[in-house]
DNA sequence: GCGCCGCGATGACTTAAGTCGTGCCTTTCG
DNA sequence: CGAAAGGCACGACTTAAGTCATCGCGGCGC
């Protein structure tokens, strides 16, 4: 994409709609919202460019207004753990706001992104003052709770194969177009990206995609993929670990 | 232990008392927690004994007043993975009560415990009239959430012998005694629970004690360890898989 | 005291995971 | 166009992880 499509394809969208879409705000009616905004400070991030580290103090709550930031872990070797892809209507830094602390992991543009800045005081008032959003914001770390819990038990208990293809799973049913050759879908990630997601190396990826082919699970074109066979692709979700000392 | 002493060892403790330990009730005043007590179930549980199952619905909040329960994921072929043990002062479903959804994992007596078991209608009603209290719970929320963070970058991340290390410098801080062999502290988990909790099995739990004893790094005297080179096992806590396609 | 049983230790083995080198195909950009 | 870069593919290899069977100790109950 040329250099100067990208800067006009952001869009200058309304702060206020983009608080809104924040399920903690969606509450608040419209002129609160407005104040909320008016204490805003919008950020452009570009792609591949680092929003927090692990470990800076945290100033106050961004609000992804377009875009995608990722989180995630970095070992010293570089290896890379994505712990959850945030998009427009998603938070960062809620966490740390409330108990003081520093980031948990670092935070990068996966792509062009806009945020919105809100400091620390603002948001921790709008919440003293109105119980409705404490509690959404409750039910907000509960659901990252739930899925950081389901991505402790597919690193412990499952195998690559079985991650790779909860994986493709998922993106069939956010993604997946039916056609008479099976279930379609664009790869948009690099093998190196879907390795980080999934707690491998590249290769890995590689290789297992390769098994699926193999095994007519699925068919890859280019970086299209058909799924020929979703139930046996449901069936290698579930999978576990040989056995154990039970 | 006997089993006629084990029965006594459960302290008749106050009621009130237990809700007073747990962060998010310290804040209220004395008559509060004795409403609040009024409205709790008192509930002795085994060791062994099952609390609730992973996709149980959750009625209310445990309070964990003595004992230890233990919170796992498991798999069809019987492995699982710990997530966190609740002692007294903790809390188990806190989560589920507020985004009404089920357990996300098995909660289990690690030892016989004594809980307190309060109605969700209660625990929300509470949360609702006072603000603090669900700052508190957030508080409680964040920090669960910083630990199953370093937990999924310790699975993804770090060998079976860096997981190992750690959870043995962690006993060494908790429970270690100086002595003039260095620091000694008991293993009061077999090695079938080290296995669940840092992620691996039985089997690679003994086999990388017997290689930290070769290398001089701690001693094994029946289920008692004494650690020699505490710098070294510092150093063999931060390592991580050897390298990566970065 | 005797025998059962759970658990730890350990060696031999299998398999998944990860590493490395190379070659090829795209895309990008001068 | 042609060079360079980035990413995929793939085969050969190494190593960590996990499996299995066996032995032996120590506690517990009869």
């Amino acid at each position: 994409m040329p250099t100067e499509l990208r800067m006009m394809v952001i869009p200058a969208l309304d702060p206020v709609e983009a608080l809104r879409r924040v399920s903690f705000f969606a509450v608040l009616p419209p002129e609160e919202l407005k104040i909320l905004a008016s204490h805003c400070v919008v950020r452009r991030i570009q792609k591949d460019e680092m929003l927090v580290a692990e470990g800076d103090p945290c100033e106050g709550l961004f609000v992804v207004q377009s875009g995608t930031i990722k989180l995630f872990k970095m070992a010293e070797n570089g290896r890379e753990q994505v712990l959850v892809n945030e998009r427009a209507g998603s938070t960062v830094g809620e966490l740390s706001v409330f108990d003081g602390g520093t980031f948990p992991a670092s935070a990068l543009a996966a792509e062009d992104s806009t945020l919105l800045f809100l400091p620390k005081r603002e948001f921790l008032e709008l919440c003293q003052r109105n119980s409705e959003v404490s509690f959404a914001v409750i039910r907000s770390l509960a659901w990252r709770f739930r899925y950081l819990t389901s991505l402790v038990e597919e690193l412990s208990l499952k195998e690559v194969s079985h991650r790779l293809a909860r994986f493709l799973r998922e993106r069939a049913l956010k993604l997946g177009v039916r056609t008479k050759r099976g279930i379609e879908f664009p790869l948009e990630e690099t093998n190196q990206e879907i390795g980080a997601e999934i707690g491998t190396v590249r290769d890995l990826v590689s290789r297992n995609l390769r098994r699926f082919v193999d095994r007519g699970i699925i068919r890859l074109e280019r970086r299209k993929v058909i799924v020929l066979d979703i139930a046996e692709l449901e069936a290698q979700v579930s999978g576990a670990k040989r056995a154990s000392g039970g």
